[in-house]
DNA sequence: TGAGACAGCTGGTCGGCCCAGGTGATGTGA
DNA sequence: TCACATCACCTGGGCCGACCAGCTGTCTCA
């Protein structure tokens, strides 16, 4: 077994992470007052000014309103939240997500994805080819190792695909899939564990050969389809 | 003329600002490391405290990637950088985007409002549509008033819109808009500005027409074509 | 020559300062 | 009795200088 690298967190993150599991297991709910600042520098023992810059951190992750010399109240993080506040609910959750969540991400990624896809297959240059060619030269590189990485092998998946979007032209959609990161690599490292590395690293191969063709709405209904697998995959469990 | 509200920036925004200048215009590079937190602190003449601060904000904007007990360095922002860099490069350009930049947006617009869309129009309840029309009413209420607010009729603009992908029933889309939200503001400003107060909201009502009715494609190619109306209109200046 | 101590560096944290503005109790005048 | 002005108190915001813990390169001594 491996243990792996062990971090001391700091205090400010430790109450970080307190205040979301309590907002997000209900013990503190949208519209609630929190403690001032001072109260919980009491309560914690934790100087002002980290509580402070803790509960910024929160405002920011979208969990928290805070007004000048009013106060914090949990915010309606449903409504006012980035994709921060969801990677944390789906932290808590033990990094599943809720099939609604599944379904949500999946759309998400055919409406984004789907379009760099079809804009890619339109319009390419042989250099965005060989860009892509050199992140599945990588894969391919570690389905021959002896001893699985399913990690790295994710990581490349995730990086082929933010290359999709970087390639197409289009300069929100990479800084975008940077943003759903941690919820994708899940994504990948699932899909991996349900279909098996060789058969990702072919379909990301598939994806290539269609841009290259320019069948933009071919590739397109590829990603559909292997949507729609993985997601009736997911409702077979 | 209008003045506005004129606020003193903090010495905290200043560094800020100025170190991101310095990464943005390629004085600091990728991979460069920063003086230390103490050699700033004699250079600028601010206290440690404010420059951390300063340095964690820039770190969690994705520009710096800070070590502890190692120091900072500038970070490919353009790889793993997020939307806040993103409005980061735009507020610094003073607000406007570039034309690819404009685009892109247009682009990213299209995919995910254009989907929340389609899924709206294909299954609401009545719920779904009092929510947007109470968001419309308010935008009724700005347009009557004698004192036109652009601000405020581009933040209920920026609701409705969200309001859409929040009823979309996707988990994902409201939060991206979130994201998105200072870059919306400003395309909003602008709409208002060039095609006027009452056109924009006459628009929003149109959407919400074509919802109720059920007109999903009717309902995308309505964005589509106003999204080009306006790409259009960018052209010509 | 090599191991260990140590000094000097790093980011992280602390507690306290003053400020401006919001709030609610208090007191005053009609 | 009630409306209104006053004021003490509390809030978050910005800022400071000192201290802490841990890494690193150097320097010493066996």
């Amino acid at each position: 077994m491996q243990i792996g690298v062990i971090e001391v967190p700091t205090r400010k993150a430790l109450l970080v992470q307190k205040i979301e599991e309590q907002i997000l297991s209900g013990q503190l709910r949208v519209g609630d007052s929190l403690p001032s600042e001072r109260q919980l520098q009491e309560e914690t023992h934790i100087s002002k000014t980290m509580i402070h810059a803790a509960l910024v951190e929160l405002e920011q992750k979208g969990f928290l309103e805070i007004t000048p010399r009013r106060g914090a109240v949990v915010a309606n993080y449903a409504e006012s939240g980035t994709m921060e506040t969801l990677n944390a609910r789906i932290r808590l959750n033990g990094g599943n997500m809720t099939k609604k969540q599944a379904r949500s991400f999946m759309e998400a990624r055919i409406a984004i994805e789907g379009t760099a896809l079809r804009l890619l297959a339109r319009q390419h240059t042989d250099e965005d080819l060989a860009y892509l060619e050199a992140i599945i030269a990588r894969a391919d590189a570690l389905l021959e190792r002896d001893i699985p990485d399913d990690n790295a092998l994710a990581d490349t998946l995730f990086c082929y695909h933010r290359g999709i979007c970087l390639r197409s032209g289009n300069e929100f959609f990479p800084l975008l899939l940077n943003e759903f990161r941690p919820i994708i690599m899940g994504f990948w490292l699932r899909s991996i564990a349900v279909f098996g590395a060789a058969s990702n690293v072919h379909l990301a191969k598939r994806y290539l050969e269609l841009i290259r063709a320019g069948d933009a709405e071919g590739a397109f209904h590829r990603l559909e389809r292997s949507v729609n697998e993985y997601l009736s995959c997911l409702n077979e469990q």
